[in-house]
DNA sequence: ATGTTCAGATCGATCGCGTCCACGGACTGT
DNA sequence: ACAGTCCGTGGACGCGATCGATCTGAACAT
């Protein structure tokens, strides 16, 4: 994992869908050379995916809501986890410090989708309470920053 | 935007690398069918982007931290989301119904990145105070859902 | 210093893909 | 019925992906 492996991984998240021949040339390698790299980053996990960015409204995903989570005292978080993994909607997951152990960001059609998938959360085994926010706009998401490698 | 549309964007949001000519091929479609499709998804602004997702921690942004903003009553909400856009950390940016107007999502390095962070924000004009939650792991993010045209 | 070894790059060749173009069939409105 | 339009197909050509062989340079041991 070198400055080159870094200009790929940056010119990566820029665009996925760059040529191996157009990497080539940005970093100064041959096409070849690229390519075994990207393969490497790939098997290693550092790449995990590549993923097209949908304009969510344009597949009718209109509502983006964030949830948190208050677990029972008793609960398996665990268990927890593989009810909220089953829920499609779900997209995003976090364990959280605090008392409220789980963020979830949400995506549904419209607001009676929303209120379903509350009381869903709320029926879920292991789940005290939930506390929601709408999101009115995303004015960006997924941003990728720059990386420079960071201060030792 | 038919059905066939959907199915293009369902296998670039899976994986935004495929050929042309695999999308023809799992689409039922030639080759330049899916190309033209695919230009016109992009122009018209349904795929913003392509994205390689990385895993955070190899590049060095180990942790995540979400982040509720209460403006100042007086604030004007275009200079602080200008702001907050020349924050490379913020990765994503929520305006959102309630007392806290903005949900940013940051990612740093280190926790002392975040406190310098936490101090840039509350420093920010047109910020009346912060409070962040710091996700202990991210379970998963930016899973795709199926699309399935939802009911009318 | 010299030789050995290994990782990683380049070069060259082959095969498949992206992309442009002209042609053709279906649907719409008149 | 006819003309216009949209959208897809098929063919062709040049470029890109990808494999194998060779080469270079660094690290290490003698």
């Amino acid at each position: 994992m070198d400055a080159i492996d870094l200009n790929i991984i940056e010119l990566l998240r820029g665009n996925a869908r760059l040529s191996y021949a157009e990497l080539a040339r940005q970093v100064g390698l041959s096409a070849p050379a690229v390519h075994e790299r990207v393969g490497k980053l790939e098997s290693s996990g550092v790449i995990r995916a590549y993923r097209a960015e949908i304009e969510p409204e344009s597949i009718g995903l209109g509502v983006t809501a964030l949830i948190e989570i208050i677990e029972e005292s008793a609960a398996d978080t665990d268990d927890v986890l593989e009810s909220f993994r089953a829920i499609p909607e779900i997209e995003s997951c976090y364990f959280m410090a605090g008392v409220e152990s789980f963020l979830l960001k949400a995506r549904v059609g419209t607001i009676g989708e929303l209120e379903a998938l509350i009381v869903r959360l709320n029926r879920t085994p292991g789940v005290a309470s939930t506390r929601t926010g709408i999101a009115l706009s995303t004015k960006w998401e997924n941003r990728p920053q720059p990386v420079g490698t960071p201060p030792a």
